[in-house]
DNA sequence: TTTAGTGCAAATTTTTTGCAAAGTC
DNA sequence: GACTTTGCAAAAAATTTGCACTAAA
């Protein structure tokens, strides 16, 4: 499930790079956002909550912050309510968001190059890939409707 | 103001023709959806509260569920927290948030048709292009940075 | 030991819901 | 007059914050 050992370890580097601690609520926490994908702090605090002693929401919320402002995870809106999260390391990709069943694919960043390199080239807008979030309907339900 | 007279009575007979009433509260709301663009719940309800005798916040989240189950607005997830809301007969445009500023630039929909096209072909996905939100930074914020 | 981090509980903020009164058809 | 809608207030989420206690370094 790793990609390479050093990522890893990492983040404990980056933490202690700026005075941070390592302690074992924030290591759970991005643990789980690995694991779960795009997952709410709710999603993660319940995850949390079974692997081990248990993780406070707040402490959650916190750490989630903490961790994004480092760098190693990122948030995205996907449209209905909650933030997910996800490590920052993984490639980015386009969220594809299904308005009636609510799934979530994932597309590869080339599906939107020509649109990133049309904004930059005539508007001057620098496009973060991994935030952008196409709402529509998946083939599944298309086809029931 | 308006783009032809018969926008102004068009929902009228929507509504009717569903078995909806005709209320004053619900000519506030969609008046200030059309007059303030992406606006929140909140910002609706503090701009008819201006205007006129006040329409409860419960009345204006009631009313623009309506409003957009009649299809006369529609909403849209910009990034941060609440949902704005626009009226559904204009132009969909292509929303670009800046995620420094906050601001939020409005690009034509050819914009993205090339990805709307492939993503239609490739994985049967019908995308929605008034919900298509493209987060990153705007040029003013790129060039200050 | 010293300072950062966590848990807990209370405070906020945002949206939803129940019901009686008021309004539209 | 019958049946919707609204306003109000309370109920539910979803986040945030203050503080004493615990734990890294």
């Amino acid at each position: 499930m790793g990609r390479g050992g050093a990522v890893d370890d990492d983040w404990h580097e980056t933490l202690r790079a700026r005075g941070y601690r390592l302690t074992p609520q924030r290591q759970l926490v991005l643990e789980a956002v690995g694991r779960l994908g795009h997952a709410t702090p709710e999603d993660i605090a319940s995850a949390v909550r079974e692997t081990a002693t248990g993780v406070n929401i707040s402490t959650v919320y916190r750490t989630l912050e903490l961790l994004e402002e480092l760098g190693l995870v990122q948030h995205t809106h996907l449209g209905h309510g909650a933030p997910t999260y996800s490590v920052a390391s993984e490639d980015d990709h386009v969220h594809l968001v299904c308005r009636d069943c609510g799934a979530i694919e994932e597309a590869p960043p080339e599906v939107v190059e020509p649109v990133v390199e049309e904004l930059a080239a005539t508007r001057g807008f620098q496009v973060d890939v991994g935030h952008f979030a196409v709402f529509g309907r998946c083939r599944a339900c298309a086809e029931t409707d």
